[in-house]
DNA sequence: GATGAATGAGGGTTCATTCAT
DNA sequence: TATGAATGAACCCTCATTCAT
């Protein structure tokens, strides 16, 4: 999770066949697999790129594959059909994230200062990488992708919603937000969403500042704790 | 499904031939021209059905045409091509809110009044209608097609922001609600935006009630007042 | 039977659908149906050139197209896919011959008089025509295709050989033939289909004069009655 | 499958590399020969796997690499493309028994018992061996591959149709059988063709004894004897 | 206007062949 | 010599668009 996908491109993440098997710090791969998991990577990072800006029909994988600067026949090499290429690329790109966010749920610290480091997490780590251009994509193919749509709420959404509700059952029964945020967790994350459509959409007519609007958002929520 | 259009077909203006000549307004239609805006709304409803289900790249004409029962020669009577008749779809659904939009934002009550409102405006006329999968289209679809972003930006969205900061503001100057939300009215069209997300992705695995969500984010930004 | 492929290409036979609806002699089609009939018999006519020459796999349906003088969409317009392009030719040839097969065992004459109308029968229905290379179609490419070999051994094959062996039979009784070839038709058949074979790869080698080698065939076997 | 083969490695000609240097008569093979040699016999049994299954064109090289437990670009050493391949494999499994055919039509022993030993040798020497499959694919692919069929014709059929005709000839002037089988001595080859054909194509359905059936031909042939 | 057959460009996928290691 | 990753031409099939009726 504290890697962005530039990031990656750069270091060449020990990833080698299609398992996506961590080889963890240190552990040198041999030449073969290091140029394996390179190629997966190029052609990984080729896909992001037009998949977000074509979405998943509109992408031609010849197209691809010159962003790639390799043949078209060898994204078959990798991958067994644009389908599954566009589902590893996802999947890939959500796993990191996963065990961190079961543990997110567990820190026990005013909302108040949780709510900003998660927003700066969220910005650092979703918004300013590609993961923005993932979460586009969950939200504008998900739909014809059942299994991706299934495999995000089962691996990711449901966690960060259980541990949003976690965070703020606490919060509430120290009186630091209402009682009745328990019951609509998406209502937090809500904002960031927006903000993800919005730059999408309508960034080029009217930027929008998020880290300053999830703030907000946040702080009246906050505010709201003496009302109720 | 036939609701919302049907409404329209009524608010709509008489769009007849490529060039949508204006019939002008209330002036009735004479048979030729009365069969054949029923023509053209036919072919967008069930260019509505393909396209939210399906996306705008892999609807096939020849799957609106068999479910409007023609040809699929006739949908080129009607529309210049696929792009075209995405396009009009869009246009013509949003046109007849648009009058009603520009006009919320004059109106003046306490905002949890006017929040009620609006609420069960959206939730009636946009979530449980059509609209929502013309709003869902927009999302997904919206990135490429940049004429039409522009479109819903300029003509729908630019005005209920607008007409959302100005009841903010004046709710603020009540004291009903924190000064900041007028910088960010997205806040508080976040959470109807998620629901329509989320029942496309997510309802089969967790219903989400849109009223009660909406109502309780509002409840929250109001109740923050105090403590502002 | 007594049409060859040929000759239908001319009469253009009134086919219309899938089916192979016979409509008989002397029932018109309507314009419509008559061209669809006759594309159809033009795209069955260009494939049986193609795969004859190329066989199946090697067969490029862009080469069919040209040959049919169509846009190789068209040809989808008239088959789901190659395979069905393949198979309906082959039933549709074999089709008509079906019928007169199974009334050939009811004749009863002397096998000399029989054997020899048969054996024009072969080569003016079967050698000279088209069917000639049906028939090496089926040996070629029969075992990749299992369906249609079956197809051909019970509505063809099985019943030739039925009907052979009844002939024989009651040859045998009549004594102008052993009674040990009723346990092998095949052998009565086997001429010519070695006929069909050689005419494809040795013919430019060595000719073969079909009518003899099957006349002097059956001739032997009549004449060894005597010794059995 | 590997019985034939294993003979053709005794007799056949020590081909090695590209060119088929014959290594001589009874010369021992250096161990880089005899390894280089056993390669091609692999790749060829597998090819020969490949072959008769799928035919010429649906064979992909990747499954004979597969199956010979190579790799892929292995095949490319031993011949020059997938045409040479085929093209080898024919020619070596037919190669060894040239010799043998061209000195059948010098024996000289009555036609019955003549026939007798050739069916046996038929049945045991090709339909129960791979090389029935090099018989098969002669038929199926022969069309494709004029050189192929040239030379067949020229090395192996026309010897057997001449020993066959040298044969048949002595027959009758013995008067063991008619004149008229000295003019098509493929009559007396049908049978065995006809049963390959028939074993790929239709055993399913009915199974055939092509010896039974061999031995009734020549038997019913003998017997017309004195009716000529 | 309405039809639906016809077109043909386009894209996903395969696989023979090459080549760096 | 052996490997198998990489290449890219080829081919099946789809579908937006056209057009004769």
């Amino acid at each position: 999770m504290t890697r962005s996908l530039a990031a990656s491109k750069k270091t060449a993440p020990a990833k080698v066949g299609r398992g996506g098997t961590s080889a963890g710090k240190g552990v040198s791969l041999n030449p073969r697999q290091a140029r394996t998991a390179e190629r997966r990577e190029v052609i990984l990072a080729a896909a992001l790129d037009e998949f977000s800006t074509r979405g998943f029909e509109a992408t031609r994988l010849d197209d691809v594959a010159k962003r790639a600067k390799i043949a078209k026949g060898t994204i078959y090499l990798y991958f067994r059909d644009k389908e599954s290429l566009f589902q590893e690329l996802i999947r890939d790109m959500l796993t990191p994230i996963i065990g961190t966010i079961q543990n997110v749920g567990a820190i026990d610290a005013p909302l108040a200062v949780l709510a900003e480091r998660l927003i700066d997490m969220f910005v650092r780590e979703v918004y300013e990488t590609r993961r923005k251009d993932i979460v586009r994509l969950l939200i504008t193919e998900g739909r014809r992708f059942p299994k991706i749509a299934e495999f995000y709420y089962r691996e990711v959404l449901s966690h960060i919603l259980a541990a949003v509700r976690a965070i703020v059952r606490r919060a509430a029964e120290r009186g630091e937000v209402p009682r009745q945020l328990v019951d609509f967790p998406q209502i937090l994350v809500a904002p960031g969403l927006v903000a993800i459509i919005w730059s999408g959409l309508f960034e080029r007519f009217e930027p929008l500042d998020v880290r300053a609007m999830m703030k907000t958002h946040v702080d009246l929520l906050l505010a709201s704790r003496k009302a109720s």
